[in-house]
DNA sequence: CTTGATGCAAATGGTTTGCATGTTT
DNA sequence: AAACATGCAAACCATTTGCATCAAG
């Protein structure tokens, strides 16, 4: 699979940048790619990171993650009022989120297609959203 | 103009529920409508507020701004990383935000009804988004 | 060797909470 | 009078920062 050539394009990156490639980068990276599906926060990613490098302290975590953000590799995405989460800036999705029960339905970046265009042809923003959250009312809680 | 009878009409919702009507209640909600367009957090809230009611707390707006929200007259919502802002259920409106110059640009809700419509048909999701923001470079910034 | 990243501990800042008191109904 | 909201101060928790040390180029 690309799982691990996608992180090695993206270490290369940042060494070309001249940016220093470090433990902590790599790790960081790697498991933020791992659990893309998961809407990781901090403290989440530093617990898993530390099972294999106990020395990853969570403040590394964060500054990482500052940096990476900076470096446009990587994006936060509040939940509503849940932790900040964080993710590859290559995985681009949304979500549907169910205010009564929480369920969550994932949606493609399509979806706002309309409104985009739409953005471009009113008003020439070149949108590019990238972790929305729509709220409302899943169908099984509707139905009550 | 309407918007103290509006106002009127939202205590009189709380009185009906069984709901106290306190002072705090009464300023937290006149002030929310005031500022409505000025995405207010809690702090900036409190501090308008005691300029007319020194002794109104700033945990009593907390605490206030989260009864009204369990009463689904406020909601919550977080910009980007920013504070978390309050503002009247009544308030609906989307945002596109430039990243790079922080130009704003209002969105009607309608604006979404594509994505709300796909949603209620594919997934009998009823959707009630109340504060959306897209991000993206404005027609200024794009040009460069 | 030089610059920049890390570990750790301590500071920060927004938000929440326990408890005695005051207010609404 | 009974139930509930408030003021205040202290607790909390996620995130940030200062500084001495360590690693990458």
């Amino acid at each position: 699979m690309g799982g691990s050539a996608d992180l090695d394009e993206l270490l290369h990156e940042l060494r070309h940048r001249g940016a220093r490639v470090t433990t902590a980068r790599r790790v960081v990276l790697a498991e933020l790619a791992a659990s893309s599906d998961q809407h990781p926060t901090a403290d989440q990613l530093a617990a898993r990171i530390q099972r294999a490098h106990p020395d990853v302290h969570l403040s590394t975590v964060y500054r990482t993650l500052e940096f990476l953000e900076g470096s446009g590799l990587v994006f936060r995405a509040g939940f509503g009022d849940g932790a900040t989460t964080y993710h590859l800036s290559s995985d681009r999705h949304h979500h549907a989120v169910c205010d009564q029960c929480g369920a969550v339905i994932v949606l493609p970046d399509r979806a706002f297609d309309a409104v985009t265009n739409r953005l471009r042809r009113d008003h020439g923003f070149e949108a590019a959203p990238r972790h929305l959250t729509i709220t409302g009312r899943c169908a099984r809680c509707a139905a009550t």
